[in-house]
DNA sequence: ATTAGCACTCGATTGTGATGAGTGCTAACA
DNA sequence: TGTTAGCACTCATCACAATCGAGTGCTAAT
C-alpha cells in the first residue's frame, strides 16, 4: 500500500491533534479538523489502512488512534527535510557577560526548559584534545601553590597543591616562564615524555615541582573529561503530560535525570558521523536510555570556538512539538555561536 | 491534662510505628508494641486524651491515629535534648583531594541522599565578609587579562576581562604587587574609596585597569553571593513515601527543589541566633517554604575554616527518621570540619 | 469512491454491598 | 479508682455489576 497525499494529511492531523490533547483521536475529530473535506467514515477507512501500515495504533478496540513511533518518525523526518533557512530572530541574548561558562549553561538549560515546557539538558564542553593556552603558578601560602590552567577557548581550571620545598618569588617566575614556553599550544596528549624530561632538566632544583604541576594539570583535565558536567532543568515539566506522570515512570525518569552517567549516553549518541546537522531525534524506543522509552529526546551539538563542543537536549513526551523544539534548538545554537564569537573578538 | 509517662510512651510508640509503616496506627498495634503492658482499650483511652491534647490526629472516624505536627515537635525536641556526645565513627571520607569545593558539595549531597533516603540539599559557602587572600593578573591574549581571586579558605574565582590598553609584562608584575600589597587581608566591604583612590594613584597610567579589576572582583563576589549555589540530590527519593508522591504535591515539591531562590529561605532560616547548635528542625507548617508543608526539613550549618559557612539540609516526609538524620548530620559536620582542617594543614 | 447508518466493543464512570480495621462507650472487674 | 472486656458503630476500601458513550467496522445506498 502506498502513503498517498490524503493519508499523509490524515496522519499529520492525527499527530497534531494528539500533540494538543494527549488523548486518542477519533475519526469524527479528524473529519472536523479537515473542515469536513471527508466524512468520518472515509477517515475511518484511511485510519484502518494507516494502522495496518504501522503508522498509528489503537490502544484498545473502541478508542481513537494514537501515533506509533513509526508515525512520529515519519512526521519528524518531514520537518527535518524542510528548509533550514528560517533562522528567526530570537529574544535578546541574556548572557552579555559570559563570566563563567558553567553559569551560562545552567541559565541556558533553564531558559530552554521554560521555553519549551519540556525537560532540558545541557552538557559542558569536552575538554580533551584542547590546547593549553596558559599556565600560571602563584604562591598562596608558604607551602601551597595555586595552579591556574587556561585552555583554548578561555576555559579555566584552578588547583591548589602542597609543595614540600620553599620557592622564592624569582624562582617561581622562572618556573612560570619555563612552563609556558614549553607547553603553550600543546594538547594534553602532546605532552609526552620528551617534553617532560626536557622541562625537568631546565627546571634544575625544582624538577619535582614541574612533576607535581604536570600531574595536577593532567589530573584536572582528565577528571573533568571523565565525569562530564551535565546540567538539567525543568525536570518537573514532565508532570504536565499525563502519559508520563504516572508515578512509577515519573520517578524513574526523574531519577535518571539525576544520574549523569546515564545521561552521557544521550550526549555521546549525538556524535553520529552520518548526521551532518548535529541534530538527533530519538523517538520512544530509539532512545538509548531505558527510562526514556516513553519519551522523545532531541539532542543538538553546539560548538564554541575551536573544538570546544557540547550537547543540548530536550526530553519530552512522544507527542512533543517537534517543529517548535527543532526550531528553538537551531536558533539557540546559532545564538550561542554568535555570542561566543563576539566574546572572542 | 498532663503528659504523664505512660502517655509519652504511647505517643512515642505511635510515632515510631507510623514512621515505619506510613499507615495510621490503631490501639491494638500499640498494645502489642508495648508487650501488652496495657490493653488496647486502655490505649484507646489514652489516645483519646492525646488527641484532645493535640499530639495526634485521626484522619477519619474509624482509622488509627497519626502524629500531628505538635506530636512530631515533641518527639524531636526530646531527641534534640539527648546528649550530643555520641559522635559515631563514619565511613571513610571520600574527598581525599578537595580539588574544587563545588564538586565536593555535590558528592556530599548525593551521599547524604543515598544514606538517608530523603532529598538532600547543600548550599555553597557564602562569600561576603570573606577576606581577600591573593589576586593574580595574567595576560592570556593581547587584549585580555585573567583575574584570579583567592579568598580566605582557598576559594578561587576566575574572570576574564578585556582591556583597551597594552600592558607589558613588567607593568603587569607591578600591578600584581600593587594589588596584593593593598588588598591582602581586606574583606570586600573594607575596600573603600580611600583604599581605591590610593591604589589608583600608585598605579599611575594604569589606573583604569585597577578600576576594571576592582569592579570585576566586586561583581564576581557579589554575583555569587546573590545567586547562591544550592545543590540538591535524591529528589526522587520522595517517591518512596506514598503520602508525598501524589502527583500534585510531588510535582510542586520537585519543582521547588529546582528553584534556588525558594530554597534560600531554608538556608537563611538556619541563621536563627537563639539556636546555638546550628541545627534547625522544621515540621510541617513550620517550614518556610510553601511546597514543603507536608514535609519535614532539617538543616544544619557547616563551617569551613574562617567564616566560610554554608548549610546542609534534608527534606523528607514528616515521619522521617529524625534520630538517624540528626545523627548523620552531626557526624557529617564533624567530618567536614576535620577534612578541611586537614587540608588546611 | 464516498458516505450514511447501525450494531457492536470496551474503557471509564457510577453505584452497591460486603469486609474489616478501628473507635467510643459502658459495664464489669481488681 | 484505674483497667479491661465486649459490643455497637463508623467508614475507607475493594470487588463486582450496571450503565454510558466515544469510537469502530461493516454494509448498503449514493
Amino acid at each position: 500500500m502506498e502513503l498517498d497525499e490524503r493519508k499523509v494529511t490524515i496522519l499529520k492531523a492525527i499527530i497534531r491533534n494528539y500533540m494538543d490533547t494527549g488523548e486518542p483521536v477519533g475519526s469524527r475529530t479528524i473529519s472536523k479538523y479537515v473542515d469536513n473535506k471527508w466524512s468520518s467514515a472515509t477517515i475511518r477507512n484511511e485510519m484502518s489502512d494507516l494502522e495496518e501500515m504501522g503508522y498509528i495504533i489503537q490502544p484498545h478496540t473502541s478508542a481513537g488512534r494514537i501515533p506509533s513511533d513509526k508515525g512520529y518518525r515519519f512526521y519528524v523526518d518531514q520537518i527535518l527535510q524542510e528548509k533550514n533557512n528560517e533562522v528567526s530572530e530570537m529574544q535578546e541574548l541574556m548572557f552579555r557577560k559570559v563570566d563563567r561558562l558553567e553559569s551560562v549553561l545552567k541559565k541556558l538549560a533553564k531558559l530552554l526548559a521554560n521555553d519549551t515546557n519540556y525537560a532540558a539538558l545541557i552538557s559542558g564542553p569536552k575538554y580533551h584534545q584542547n590546547k593549553l593556552k596558559f599556565i600560571q603558578l602563584s604562591r598562596v601560602d608558604r607551602d601551597k601553590l595555586l595552579i591556574v590552567t587556561v585552555l583554548e577557548g578561555n576555559l579555566i581550571k584552578n588547583t591548589i597543591v602542597n609543595v614540600a620545598e620553599e620557592i622564592d618569588e624569582e624562582e617561581l617566575l622562572n618556573l612560570n616562564i619555563l612552563l609556558n614556553s614549553n607547553l603553550n599550544g600543546l594538547t594534553v596528549e602532546e605532552i609526552n615524555l620528551e617534553v617532560i624530561s626536557r622541562m625537568k632538566q631546565q627546571a634544575g632544583p625544582h624538577a619535582g615541582v614541574v612533576d607535581l604541576v604536570l600531574n595536577q594539570v593532567a589530573e584536572v583535565i582528565r577528571a573533568d573529561a571523565e565525569n562530564l558536567q551535565i546540567y538539567t532543568s525543568g525536570a518537573t515539566n514532565i508532570f504536565k503530560y499525563p502519559e508520563l506522570s504516572d508515578n512509577q515512570k515519573a520517578s524513574e525518569l526523574l531519577g535518571t535525570l539525576e544520574h549523569t552517567e546515564l545521561l552521557q549516553k544521550l550526549v555521546n549518541g549525538a556524535d553520529d558521523p552520518e548526521n551532518n546537522t548535529g541534530i538527533q531525534v530519538y523517538i520512544g524506543e530509539e532512545t538509548p536510555v531505558q527510562a526514556m522509552h516513553d519519551c522523545s529526546v532531541i539532542t543538538a551539538n553546539y560548538e564554541l570556538g575551536e573544538g570546544i563542543r557540547g550537547t543540548i537536549g530536550i526530553i519530552g513526551p512522544k507527542r512533543m512539538d517537534y517543529e517548535k523544539v527543532l526550531k528553538t534548538l537551531r536558533t539557540l545554537m546559532t545564538q550561542l555561536d554568535a555570542a561566543f564569537k563576539k566574546e572572542e573578538r
